[in-house]
DNA sequence: AATCATTTTGAAAGCGCTTTCATAAAATCG
DNA sequence: CGATTTTATGAAAGCGCTTTCAAAATGATT
């Protein structure tokens, strides 16, 4: 578990460690090779003799040389640092999403930055341009509120992944959650389980994803001959206080429905101590459906029936999509379908 | 909303934006004056003439120059980046640290750098390892397994905060919340409430945290003159999976017990619906308390009466003693005292 | 006014690495 | 086997900034 690094001579007064920092040029003493041939070995960037790559390895491994990122990130451009604009760093949902992301760039020896943009399209451009003062070699954007102008424009300079849009062009790529279909899904299940009168509750209306699963859900309604009703509809803000004023709003106006269809997990959740206030049991007397499935919501009490978004895989994608971009060439992405996941939250209807 | 930022020349082909990137030196040959000039006024490194300072900042100002980091880490020795140290980036509970941090360091000029070390001292070794080859300023190790004497060793070559330990020394701080009164407090609750027979899970008995939770579960037992019987005692791995499994422990060997306190709040919700599933209600039946105060806590169905560990200012706690210790001053830390939230998962005991 | 102590400012040397550019060595060819 | 191309390697010039070091300018002092 030795650290295997020292810092800069520079660093703090005192001892140093066992010896000062490793440089490249003193591996290339050490091999009695130039500082060229090292870098070349270290990048791959042209063949070197058998006889002095191996003098080289052996150098680096004697030493313990690791190269500095920073010292490479000035002098060739390229810091190995990829920028997430995340919305908010303790998201449940963008949580997995960055788990995915981590774990699919530390292998490619990528770090990645994150920086929140709190759901701002000001902020999240500030955001972007500490990552591009910091040279990160890339940037992937979880949905968040920036044009895809703005992102066309981030994509001339470096490659850009972006989630929650269908979008591309040179250096861009968008993935697309098929958030109607979760939503027709989520409707569908609710109608196979013989509902007809069933609430939905919006997320904000500004954001691409909620509008599309609420066309979701009116086209399963549509398919399934029942009329939509606006008054079925409540406007949400995708937090779990909204679910629960969601639900209070829903009663107060006497309308009749025997299940409930969250736009995602954090309101469902809401939703269901709403109704828990009114004495009103899930699923026994409403039944209650969400998107995204949270890690948390298989421990709801009940387990909540929910569509699945698969928020890990789609890190894993947008980083490998980024990765690709990043070696040239272009990525080609294959989204997860929407899956929905019955649990305990959900029942056929008691007539 | 418009970047000020361009690329270095060398990046992507094609057109860069409206022109090259701006430097350090550009900008001294704007101002009529010498990069060194430039740059203490950057560093407020000295007091430079107010004719070129004005001269200076004006010319900053025009050309829209924003400094490299990179070249700055390089050239000074400092990135102004800090490394945290977190056990998942999706942890529920850490979320709201690494918020806290990112909340105050932003406004410092630090970007924090999140790596995960999962729970495992070796790879949190690696993740510092990397923090370290990125020159981070300075490492925040929120909890983990690296042991004191490792963190001593970093202490000699940067700043170091660390939660979840009492440590200290120098340029090494630690935070520590009262675990141990947390746990005395939620167990006094329940006694409080008439409880006698209170089930403990456990966290994982290698986590110093779940130690002292125990011990504070006893001191409040012993207080109150009820006899501590191990088994009530059931070990967990302060997840949600562990909570249920708990449950089924404790009613599979017929237990007595009315109030169950869960080491944290996500077990106690896999509690919760453990008890669901053995038709008992919470508070009806079961008093239920947890430990942490996750920002779902509240909406769980009842909402969870538990410990509040204020995770958000932790972060900001310890973002700030680092921001202390890198000025070179010796902070000063009130660590924020456990609180009991009480709400609907408990109600005195029926008898 | 001449001298010496202070400041302000600039020149230049890096920080550790990448990347032309040029050279020496090896390989290819007629 | 000499001429020519190809390949492996090194020297050196940066990347954009910080930071000594020393020179220039200013002020204080007698």
């Amino acid at each position: 578990m030795k650290s295997t690094l020292t810092r800069g001579a520079r660093a703090k007064a005192g001892p140093i460690g066992p010896g000062t920092v490793v440089t490249l040029h003193m591996v290339a003493k050490r091999a009695g090779v130039s500082p060229s041939t090292v870098s070349r070995i270290l990048n791959g960037t042209a063949i070197v003799g058998p006889v002095k790559k191996q003098a080289v390895d052996n150098a680096i491994a004697e030493l313990g040389f690791v190269p500095n990122p920073v010292a490479r990130g000035l002098a060739g451009g390229r810091t190995l640092s990829i920028g997430v604009v995340t919305q908010a760093i303790d998201s449940p949902f963008y949580g997995a999403a960055l788990r995915g992301i981590e774990d699919m760039l530390d292998p490619a020896g990528y770090s990645p930055l994150f920086v929140s943009g709190h759901w701002n399209a000001e902020v999240e451009a500030r955001c972007v341009d500490v990552l591009l003062s910091r040279r990160v070699d890339g940037i992937i954007v979880l949905t968040g509120r920036l044009s895809d102008q703005a992102l066309k424009v981030y994509a001339k300079s470096l490659p850009v992944v972006a989630t929650g849009r269908t979008i591309s062009g040179p250096g861009l790529i968008g993935l697309n959650f098929d958030n109607h279909e979760g939503g027709r899904l989520a409707t569908q299940h609710l109608i196979d389980l013989g509902h007809r009168q069933i609430a939905f509750i919006s997320g904000d209306a500004d954001h691409p994803d909620a509008n599309e699963r609420l066309s979701g859900y009116r086209a399963a309604l549509k398919a399934a001959g029942i009329a939509f009703s606006a008054d079925l509809v409540v406007p949400g803000g995708y937090l779990e206080i909204n679910g629960l004023q969601a639900v209070d709003q829903l009663l107060s106006t006497h309308q009749r429905f025997s299940a409930i269809f969250s736009a995602n997990d954090q309101m469902a959740l809401g939703a269901m101590l709403g109704l828990h206030r009114h004495a009103l049991r899930v699923p026994d007397d409403i039944s209650l459906v969400g998107f995204d499935d949270l890690p948390t919501s298989m421990y709801a009490t009940p387990p909540l029936t929910t569509v699945d978004q698969p928020a890990f895989e789609l890190g894993q994608l947008a980083a490998s999509a980024m990765l690709s971009l990043l070696a040239g060439k272009k990525p080609t992405i294959e989204v997860p379908i929407p899956r929905l996941i019955a649990r305990e939250s959900s029942r056929p209807l008691r007539r």
